[in-house]
DNA sequence: TCATCGTATCAGCATATGCTGATATTTTAT
DNA sequence: ATAAAATATCAGCATATGCTGATACGATGA
């Protein structure tokens, strides 16, 4: 590579940011912005399976952007640093101007939106 | 879904992020963010064949992240907002912190690193 | 006009990713 | 000890994703 000195925290990022790029993952996110919860909290403010959202759960405690702390029969999850939620607030203020294109975005993407 | 009014944005969200979340397309908007550049010097920095820096950039141009501007027979691609480059900076300030976790984040993500 | 350079597009393939459903684990109450 | 609740784990599947190679397109110079 001639890019960076080393390619690994290249690789290291993009997995970073792999986190915020799901929209499973990005709910679960922005629900813990507004204070920690446990996983069925999670789980039914979002909607998804319960093997689901702990399986993205892991994902996202393994990335270190959420930490996890056992209360009795409960896992209280929150975000595990500020900068988590400057990220998604920055990423929000940017989309605010550029969202008209991202919907355009399907070359990587999605083929079709079928609802809307 | 209970979340958010519009789920349509956590969508659009996810699809945002998605544009940092592969290695190559992060590479490139590293490489960006030193300053305006055309492809064939995108393809050399990166040592990506041309038609894959090509769709990435295609990719990257839809979802807002870069703007490109013909001059002759070069394109020549730059960050699109200054918040872009403020979100590499903000993933590489909480990367330092985190970076040993995510070493360990492979639930979603990929299984092995064979080089290394 | 023709040849060439720089860039874009696309089909096809291999792999990564996310979801479901079943099951294991841990904790607490009876 | 047993049962039930809360969470974690895992195999299997359908789909999304990124790469390659071939080709098309657009601009410039001979």
């Amino acid at each position: 590579m001639l890019l960076h000195a080393n390619p690994k925290s290249i690789e290291i990022q993009a997995r970073f940011f792999r986190g915020f790029s799901d929209p499973s993952r990005l709910m679960i996110l922005e629900f813990l912005h507004s204070g920690p919860r446990t996983v069925s909290e999670i789980v039914t403010a979002t909607g998804l399976s319960q093997s689901n959202v702990s399986n993205h759960l892991g994902c996202l405690r393994d990335c270190g952007l959420v930490s996890a702390e056992q209360q009795g029969r409960f896992v209280h999850y929150a975000l595990s640093d500020e900068r988590v939620g400057q990220l998604l607030e920055l990423a929000d203020s940017l989309l605010a101007d550029v969202a008209k294109g991202v919907y355009e975005c399907t070359r990587y993407s999605v083929k079709e939106t079928a609802n809307d």
